[in-house]
DNA sequence: TTTCTTGAAAATTTCGTGATTTTGCTAAAA
DNA sequence: TTTTAGCAAAATCACGAAATTTTCAAGAAA
């Protein structure tokens, strides 16, 4: 089991940016020899990837690669902002100068990232790179919320979302303004603007979003 | 895979509200006679129930029923206000006539059972009733939200919630304001005010969260 | 041509077993 | 009495094979 969670790990990868087809069978007596172990324990990890929404599974029809659709995009990200949100301003109550000085490092590591891609021709092969670099920034902004179950489900709905925009026929599109948007977001988290961090995610994400929103959503009562 | 899911169902019910006393070892070769089938059948339901964070897992040291503490509980009550507020509001918005009927309906049934709850000396042998009543009025009262991801992400969190609850020390102890608390809501539903069915919802479950809720949110930004 | 049946090949699911690890008990040492 | 060491029993994990179900191509019927 050691391992196991490298193979699990290893299929986690290879469906959320592996490059591979969408609606692709994922046969664990194929896979198995990639993996040197047996379809059992393939099985397995399939198993436990298709609870969380990375592979879909068909009882007695196997596994496949989810199929993008501009519902599911749209869907994952109305949960992306509603719990980012959430969580960012919970992390500005509670977060201390620590919170801060790891944020603004995922920051520096991040924006040193996309100044490169936005140089080069090809976005591609830096692709996995950033896409690390993004994570690594969006998940210390939620990360002093003081809920691991928050946490635990962004994560869950974070590795859906970006595995959605990657197998979509769009590809990696590098978009220019996310490097002032980042920005923007952890000048919002640093100044502990929690209406304006808000705002920021909020138009950060909207792009993603394919339908449109209801115009505005009451405050909360808490 | 047909009873397979029966497996799983079965042994959900189980650990969410079979009386289990928490951190009862869960063991394949045990479980496997109550459901007539091999250890390795058991095993990988029990790993799926982990995924949702419905059973506890450690590598070799098998499975657990997983223990409550006040942390877990205010976190999974948070979520629950929090998915549930959005999805209510976007139903209000989504939502036609048949939505308004099938919540009544639901409202119906939940608020006969509660009266018979309050009634009854003992409460217990009614709590499977009044819990699947329950749901089946939290669950309409988002289903029209539009968004398959946000419902089944609320249903993970809820089935946690009321894991949580049960297997508390508490035990199951019936408060007599749910009755006009879902009352309530109901009305705020049928009024289509969505800021009311936030402030309903909220004090609905607030007595759930053991832990200071910040004062107030800014209002979302769309 | 189109639709329906048939049956062989392929894939999926379930199961028992052996290897490895943990657990619990007993006895020796401090 | 308390702690440590060692051994036996029990439990977990990975595996390959048997049993069941689906897929799909080829031929028959409409």
């Amino acid at each position: 089991m050691d391992e196991e969670n490298d193979i699990y790990e290893g299929l986690r990868l290879r469906v959320t940016s592996g490059g591979l087809t969408p609606n692709t069978k994922l046969k664990p007596a194929v896979l198995r020899h990639d993996y040197n172990c047996s379809a059992s324990t393939i099985r397995e990890a399939l198993f436990r990837l298709s609870t969380v929404g990375l592979v879909s599974f068909q009882e007695q029809r196997g596994f496949r690669v989810p199929i993008p659709t501009d519902q599911a995009q749209h869907e994952l990200t109305h949960l992306r902002i509603l719990l980012e949100c959430e969580g960012a301003c919970l992390s500005i109550r509670r977060g201390g100068i620590d919170w801060e000085s790891r944020l603004t490092a995922a920051h520096h590591k991040l924006s040193h990232i996309e100044k490169r891609v936005r140089g080069s021709a090809d976005h591609t092969p830096l692709f996995i790179l950033w896409a690390k670099a993004e994570q690594a920034f969006h998940e210390p902004l939620i990360s002093d919320c003081g809920s691991d179950v928050l946490k635990a489900t962004h994560a869950m709905i974070y590795q859906r979302f970006r595995q959605q925009v990657f197998n979509s026929d769009k590809k990696f599109v590098f978009v220019a303004e996310n490097i002032e948007q980042h920005q923007g977001i952890l000048e919002a988290a640093l100044m502990r603007d929690e209406a304006l961090i808000r705002s920021r995610i909020y138009s950060h994400l909207e792009r993603n979003l394919v339908f449109d929103m209801p115009p505005e959503l009451p405050k909360l009562p808490y």
